[in-house]
DNA sequence: TAGTGGTCTAGACCACTAG
DNA sequence: TAGTGGTCTAGACCACTAT
């Protein structure tokens, strides 16, 4: 239904006016917007239709809402800057080396921390694709990690390696050491190349309670392999918040 | 409220449902959902808590509902990869130079097309903080594209000079010509390096219905410079539907 | 015309937060 | 206890699609 003669519905109307109002700069992050009685009412509408408004906020990424307590315009959380130069041999191989994430963490200035599990499960079909000699559905070796960023769950990242590295290279399944994973996959032949593949799609209902990600927020999906002298020995899947994170690629130009 | 005892609201235990027979292959893409009233009677709940299930299913980019006709599971849109190599030099600098776009999109056999339009307006921050020689506000030179794939929108593309290059360069400004915008760029001097800086967020109000872009699909926003023996001429901000792109960049190990 | 989804209402009750 | 947002209902009407 359109009130007026604009064709927006009343929640959209109401929608766009507090967007607005959000993107001027009238209500600040953190702020509290009116009540859902005050807006009905300002606005002349049903609380239902207020809702309606609210609702699409939020799926927009705008505010969050609180039970109990309001609706409030969204605060920005600390980004995490994902450059190539994590990746960098000086970090992890040379005098004093350490896991990416610890190295990555501590020059933003952040505490970082993990969660570590392992199992063996069947491949799924992108490390079936990457790994080789691994078809669909045979049993791999897999290292879960959920990672922090001042206390804020930031990402998971799912390592999967064949059983033949598993059985050679019991350290790379075990996890940390100097260096970190990166070093143990070069202690086994060096890695040569990253290469990373990104999408970004909304969570998984499952995905949005194991990593807290609030309404209104997608996820960017990275497939990392690396790429030793002997082929990839390992495929790792990460699940970051996309308001968590940026990245950045610099390359020369090829030929 | 929870009607059994399992924390799960009446609307979320139809969400998680559905998603499980959306998931599990029961409906296929692009399979119609049972009508509202279907739903509403076989769940044994009024046709508003099926109207919430839905709407969260739609934020999540599962399905899409088309008035007067009814609910349907997504369907797969074609992707379009976004490697490297789309930027070598033996595309748009060899004996037959093609606009990169052209180039991938017939690698990849689809039709892509593009509209332009140019104007001049004052440097966003993101501009100024990589254009040398430009301070937020001032004016300079913006193209504005809006490409297709298959005949749907798939991204937009905001590239911005300086008023400088624009004197200096015309045919930069003016856009394409043999072996595209990069080969403009490098006869003005030699590109030497291309970066990416990616993020991932849900579309605005107006990019919604400027790029078309579904409910539940978030955008990718992609910030890429061109370095150049003098430094950085061109910084341009593409705007991509996240479910129509994979990013792709393999490099390697930096020292 | 019948059936679909979209918008909107008034009102009830629950769950959570604050003072 | 009062105020907030969350869930749910029954029912009305509109807009669009199919036949």
């Amino acid at each position: 239904m359109s009130d007026t003669t604009d064709g927006r519905s009343r929640q959209e109307r109401i929608a766009d006016d507090l967007r607005a109002k959000i993107e001027g700069g009238a209500y600040q992050q953190g702020d509290k917007l009116p009540g859902i009685p005050d807006l009905a009412a300002s606005y002349d509408v049903s609380l239902v239709t207020v809702r309606h408004a609210l609702t699409k906020l939020k799926a927009e990424g705008l505010i969050v809402s609180q039970q109990g307590r309001g609706n409030f315009v969204r605060e920005h959380v600390p980004v995490r800057r994902y450059g190539i130069s994590r990746y960098s041999r000086s970090v992890w191989g040379g005098a004093n080396p350490q896991p990416l994430l610890i190295a990555e963490g501590g020059r933003q200035g952040r505490a970082v921390g993990q969660d570590t599990e392992q199992e063996m499960v069947p491949a799924p079909r992108f490390v079936a694709e990457r790994l080789e000699g691994v078809e669909e559905g045979d049993l791999v070796h897999i290292r879960r990690r959920v990672t922090t960023v001042d206390g804020v769950i930031n990402q998971s990242a799912d390592s999967y390696f064949s059983r033949a590295l598993g059985e050679r290279a019991p350290a790379v399944v075990a996890g940390e050491g100097p260096g970190g994973h990166i070093a143990r996959i070069n202690d086994v032949s060096p890695v040569t190349d990253v290469q990373e593949e990104l999408f970004a799609r909304m969570p998984t209902g499952p995905e949005s309670s194991r990593l807290q990600i609030p309404e209104g927020t997608p996820v960017v999906e990275v497939i990392r392999t690396y790429h030793t002298e002997i082929g990839i020995l390992d495929v790792t899947r990460f699940v970051i918040r996309a308001d968590m994170a940026a990245f950045d690629y610099k390359f020369p130009i090829p030929d």
